[in-house]
DNA sequence: TAGTGGTCTAGACCACAGC
DNA sequence: CTGTGGTCTAGACCACTAG
């Protein structure tokens, strides 16, 4: 047996889903039918159908029994983009370019994108560079009380994004996705023409009930691209041996 | 006992994770010391300890033990739109017009974009209307080979992206997301100047090993937004009771 | 109220990878 | 070699809910 028994049976009901043999609306066998027809314990069959029920392909009811879930799969994954291992992955050289920094105290910004919470915050505006030529404008704001020893990072070696990632574990997360004309700034930075399309990323991040940092991105348009997958595989948990 | 005992557990090792007690690369106890301290049996352990590698939060070894894992997860749930149900929650009225309809065989397209595979293929250009305002073009084929019932369907009611997500199910799918500016043809249909920034998303989608459909959705910017979130909740598969 | 899923037990054997 | 996780068993009690 070199498939888990478990494995077989979500693998078994998942097929039928998907070819259509079980059609959304359709109920499957109780756990004590499956245990029978697979001659096994009653857990057994029961890791398959939870894994199903948690990649949203079956829906559970208790006294009324697993039916074929709607197909309702509005998710994706989506890639979080670490630049530096992007760029270098393209085989171009990374760089950051720093444009300002300095701390501030307590104040509202009236941007409520950039809203990190009470207390001192530093506020970062940087270029991302593939291999001299600007990627990306980066203004960010991270506070202070959250991650303390960012005041006295560096960013020569990585940018502040990178060094979060590698210091800093979060709990929560919100991007929002756009397009924009650059304005006056960016099209200086960017080298582009101003109203120039450009792709705008804005993301918050909490650990715990804590704002951790707020990021604005705004890509040149064909510099970078975001990507986002789907497999039904991820989703039941199954293990990519 | 109103939680579970496994949940109990779980959370209880996450909340050392997030508030760093437990550093990355740290060693989590063995099973068998864990089901002492909670005093129950090794599955509810395992059951725990398994939803937390699941989430990725937990790196286990045979051998060697349960780690927490170093670098947190880049990735995030991004929200596939329903474009008619985003517009009517918006409070506006959703219209979908068709523009194109025709039914090709078997050609390449000569865009990777839009290659279905071999056999009729169905090609549609439509307009997505909030209010009567052109929200974003729509360029889609489908393969009639995979999804024969869809040459009948009228998309009066309906737009081609909600009828399949309605009528098929799908196990992969693939997203690319750009800013470009408009060319002359989506300038005229979404009433924009021609190089006025778009939000560009492509989708493919696979059900098992035959393509389904491939779409480019051309948004006017500032009228739709893309978000995505994260949760370690939803991730380590936690019930939203 | 009876059937279903949710959870849990106290064992067991095995494969695997560190020691 | 030995400890660890991966899997599985043959039971059990409970909560919930549809009939």
């Amino acid at each position: 047996m070199s498939q888990p028994l478990h494995e077989r049976i979500r693998s078994d009901i998942e097929t039928g889903i998907l070819s259509g043999t079980l059609a959304p609306g359709d109920r499957l066998s109780t756990e004590v039918e499956l245990m029978a027809r697979y001659g096994c314990a009653r857990m057994t069959v029961n890791k398959a159908l939870s894994a199903l029920s948690a990649a949203g392909l079956v829906d559970r009811r208790k006294r009324a029994g697993s039916f074929v879930a709607s197909p309702r799969l509005h998710a994706m994954v989506l890639d979080v983009p670490d630049l530096p291992q992007e760029v270098t992955a393209r085989g171009q050289t990374y760089a950051f370019r720093l444009i300002e920094r300095r701390v501030r105290t307590a104040k509202a910004t009236g941007d409520a994108a950039f809203d990190v919470g009470a207390g001192r915050v530093l506020e970062i505006v940087g270029v991302h560079l593939a291999d001299d030529l600007p990627l990306a404008v980066e203004q960010r704001c991270v506070s202070l009380a959250v991650v303390p020893a960012i005041e006295h990072a560096s960013f020569a070696e990585e940018p502040p994004g990178t060094w979060l990632l590698r210091n800093i574990p979060w709990t929560e997360a919100e991007t929002r996705i756009a397009a924009i004309g650059a304005d006056a700034r960016n099209a200086v930075l960017l080298h582009v023409e101003p109203d120039a399309p450009l792709l705008r990323i804005d993301r918050r991040t909490w650990r715990g009930q804590h704002r951790v940092t707020a990021v604005r991105q705004c890509f040149r348009a064909g510099a970078y691209d975001l990507w986002a997958r789907f497999r039904t595989e991820d989703a039941a948990g199954r293990q990519t041996t």
